[in-house]
DNA sequence: ATTTTTATTGCAAAGGTTTGCGATAATGTT
DNA sequence: AACATTATCGCAAACCTTTGCAATAAAAAT
């Protein structure tokens, strides 16, 4: 176990003050450029790195980012951390990774580790049980921000960043209508998520408005196994022109329905969905669909977060627009 | 901006030293029974946090666990990022997630953030590209210990966890061989990786030795479309009855071959694949796979690096077993 | 020659916690 | 009654860095 060199240590070797080592290392205008150049030569030859606890306990502010998820795996939230670590790391900043599990307590659990660790933000996607906000206020109270995105609560307190729902709706609703299709299996989620209603809502209300004498049946699914059996048994009773899936979850149990009946897309029926992007790649023709990335959640929630570190502070919602990605599946 | 309250407001409220709020509240059994009880009292009900930083300072060892992947999103790392989340946080150490966007530089820049951090241990899968391994030799005897996973170097002195590759290969080539398939299309990915050659050197021993009549036709692909294309033109100058895919990337592409053809499995063709066990599930029917569990790996991983962290350092490589999951398709 | 400015560096406190050791008083031992 | 032991608690240093302010010397201005 090799002992870390330390500011006292350079400053022992050139017979300097530790303050001066100090700010010559961090290009302080005060210090001679000799000196300065002098400094960082040593502290390059002796691999000096700043002991970050040291820092942090003096500044009292952390460069990591805490985030708040209810699992990693899964359809969605990896590729948001993904795209929020590639632009937070950007900013010099890390993440603190933590999974509520969907598990009201055990989030409340994460926020008290990322106060501890003082963390410079927090980033929460909340658990469908979140009812209490008092401990994110009290933190949020306690000078570390609190953003909340993708599942967001009701209160108007706290800055959130979702994608547009409404907007994905009503471009899945338009494009399945451009393309002449009247006769529509629309597959959402548990009715109980306001995902799903504000999506289901724009939905219904575009075909109400632009194609009223299309016949749109909705269905609600739970899971993937459900969508599947549901979209099987649909199909079976009745003709349909196009599946419409709300997520890349109800898509995947959808196209098994699909290719068990060896529908070919799009001449047999089309299909369209709102994903990620991932799934839809993987059948052949790829499914065209309505990318809610969340590469591109991640990096705006930190831009939000980012702000809301540096005084300004926004409120309000934060949409992340959602764009049509043909491939010709409808 | 509320003021945390520390030892100090706690110990001047109550008369005593910073000293023995301390330790009352660690329990030491040098303080009385009821000036323990007071303080924690009090502690509770002040909300007192203790200041991570300050404690990491003194202690000079954090409880954060460094975890640098390639990327977090794709196929794999996500579900071994859950596993070990899940498993650190039941010790009480939290991650700190890196990604080297499969760049050594990066790779080396993050390296560097974890020791800035003095994170307790760190979890590496490596860059392709990584050849030096003196900077982790250096974290090493800095007294952090590094574990590598997934895609581990050569190298003898760092201890490694990984997938039984070659178990794995054996298992599909057996597979394959009880259910009596004779004329196969084996996917693998990029030579050059280390974690392909050895379960192609499994995969053809076992063939070499027990079905050396079959024709087996290795073919290499380096990405999702890659291994789409070849199997679409493999499938169409020959004919197989079974193909095999060494992991989820290359099972995507080639399903999209099959779907393409529309080929019925396991009718016309059979299907087997390496796999974390989300892809095979979204086709129907669904794709008998070998598993390997990146949720095991990661928490597999944990313990030995947990290991390393309490002096005990084992040395030399880890498996986690893999096993075969049947859905029919072959 | 004296005073003012400028350039460069050092001092010391602060941030919150842990911990070895010393201090004190109470209890037990001879 | 003198001494040894035990139970409680406080002192102060250490961990490493940042930063306001003071200090010094050299240069410039009067």
């Amino acid at each position: 176990m090799k002992s870390r060199s330390t500011l006292k240590h350079i400053a022992e070797h050139l017979h300097l003050s530790i303050s001066t080592v100090s700010r010559a290392l961090k290009d302080h205008p005060d210090i001679a450029v000799h000196t300065k150049q002098k400094v960082k030569e040593l502290a390059e030859l002796l691999e000096y790195e700043p002991n970050a606890f040291a820092i942090q306990l003096r500044t009292n502010a952390s460069r990591i980012i805490g985030v708040i998820v209810p699992e990693i795996s899964g359809y969605f939230y990896h590729s948001f951390i993904a795209g929020l670590e590639d632009e937070a790391r950007s900013w010099g900043y890390s993440l603190m990774i933590l999974q509520s599990g969907n598990d009201p307590e055990t989030e409340a659990a994460n926020l008290r580790l990322c106060r501890m660790n003082r963390a410079a933000g927090i980033l929460v996607a909340s658990t469908s049980g979140t009812t209490d906000l008092t401990p994110f206020e009290r933190t949020d109270e306690a000078g570390i921000p609190v953003v909340f995105f993708d599942k967001v609560p009701e209160s108007r307190q706290f800055p959130k960043v979702s994608m547009a729902d409404a907007e994905a709706g009503f471009l899945g609703a338009d494009t399945l209508i451009r393309k002449g299709r009247e006769r529509i299996l629309a597959l959402f989620g548990d009715h109980a998520l306001s995902i799903t209603r504000k999506r289901l809502k724009a939905f219904q209300g575009t075909f109400q408005r632009h194609a009223p004498n299309s016949r749109v049946t909705i269905r609600h699914a739970r899971s993937q196994q459900e969508a599947h059996q549901m979209t099987f048994e649909a199909l079976g009773t009745e003709s349909y022109d196009a599946i419409f899936a709300m997520s890349d979850e109800i898509l995947a149990g959808a196209m098994k329905a699909v290719q068990q009946k060896r529908l070919r897309i799009p001449e047999d029926i089309g299909v369209l969905a709102i994903s990620t992007g991932l799934i839809p790649g993987l059948y052949e023709p790829e499914i065209s669909f309505i990318e809610t990335s969340g590469e591109m959640l991640g990096k705006r929630s930190f831009e939000i977060l980012h702000k809301c570190m540096s005084k300004a502070a926004p409120v309000g919602e934060f949409l992340v627009p959602s764009t049509l990605i043909e491939k010709g599946s409808v």
